[in-house]
DNA sequence: CCCGTGCCCTGGCGGC
DNA sequence: TGCCGCCAGGGCACGG
């Protein structure tokens, strides 16, 4: 089979939990804390405005409130601005009562607010975005219009019209982010595994009992990392490098599960669109 | 419209 | 030990 990978990897990025973690956090630690400078050492995840504004329609801001939509977090803040922060794979957010006169070398860009605490954005890879929308625009143009629903609020019905045509696999669709906000390749393994529903099965092959027991897997997974603080391999840590305790829960995806837990049979690791798959041939059937 | 491919970016790893 | 080149991937642009 050409498309089992041999070499293994252990990677992940933030995903619907985690996200949910580093918001919850941040809720807790810098709201209503007024902007009074912000210091960019890497331009470039500063999307469609230059760095200079940003720093200009940023100062003085107070942040109201912090939210996600699927993997995207927003900061709601005064004069109904609104920032749009993707951690993307290698994002994480470090806050400082008492800043450190070291830099690191993957700080993007640091905050600094009136009490001078300062929270840090550091990406090793510059994935990351940021960008600024407005109260009125921001879920009306993309990125964030072009989302679809997180699990836990989805209509299984209307997901079902989006499938019946798509030749796709099924877990090709889990990651797109118009079909279902939130989902990335761990927890698509992890709700494929559970359902015992072969990734490279065609979408339109499945039932409608299928998809909904494949969203609601999704959804129960997602739910219990977000309380267990989310899954930390190597690149994923909330605030202030606190680690979550998931990865002891995955059931599939990690380069350490080489027999399946239910059946004991070996492993494998595909490529499916691009992404590494951990699948168990056995327990999960293609459709 | 739907789908597949390639790009962005750089740390870390394999290979020698 | 050190250096080189490849690989990881979420989201988007682009082309068929």
């Amino acid at each position: 089979m050409s498309n089992v990978i041999r070499k293994y990897y252990n990677f992940t990025m933030p995903e619907l939990p985690e996200v949910r973690v580093v918001v919850k956090a941040l809720n807790n630690t810098i709201l209503n804390k007024k902007i009074t400078n912000l210091i960019i050492y890497k331009p470039k995840i500063f999307k469609e405005f230059s760095p200079q504004y940003f720093i200009s329609i940023l100062r003085d801001k107070k942040i109201e409130k912090i939210d996600n939509i699927g993997k995207h977090i927003i900061f709601f803040l005064s004069e109904k601005l609104v920032l749009l922060s993707h951690l993307r794979m290698e994002g994480k957010y470090r806050y400082y009562l008492n800043p450190p006169k070291e830099i690191d070398k993957h700080l993007v860009a640091r905050f600094v607010f009136s009490d001078n605490s300062e929270l840090h954005f550091l990406d090793k890879r510059l994935f990351g975005t940021y960008m600024l929308r407005n109260l009125e625009n921001y879920n009306k143009i993309p990125p964030i219009s072009l989302l679809g629903l997180e699990p836990k609020d989805i209509d299984i019905e209307a997901l079902f019209k989006k499938i019946k045509n798509s030749k796709m696999p099924i877990k090709t669709k889990l990651l797109d982010q118009s079909f279902v906000a939130g989902i990335g390749n761990i927890y698509a393994d992890e709700a494929l595994f559970a359902s015992k529903i072969h990734p490279l099965s065609k979408a339109s092959d499945l039932s409608l009992e299928q998809l909904k027991d494949i969203i609601k897997n999704a959804n129960e997974i997602m739910e219990k990392s977000y309380e267990l603080g989310g899954t930390t391999l190597f690149s994923y840590e909330s605030l202030n490098k606190q680690e979550g305790k998931y990865q002891d829960f995955l059931n599939i995806h990690s380069d350490s599960i080489k027999k399946c837990k239910v059946c004991g049979q070996k492993t494998l690791k595909l490529k499916v669109n691009q992404r590494g798959t951990y699948v168990c041939p056995n327990c999960q059937k293609v459709y």
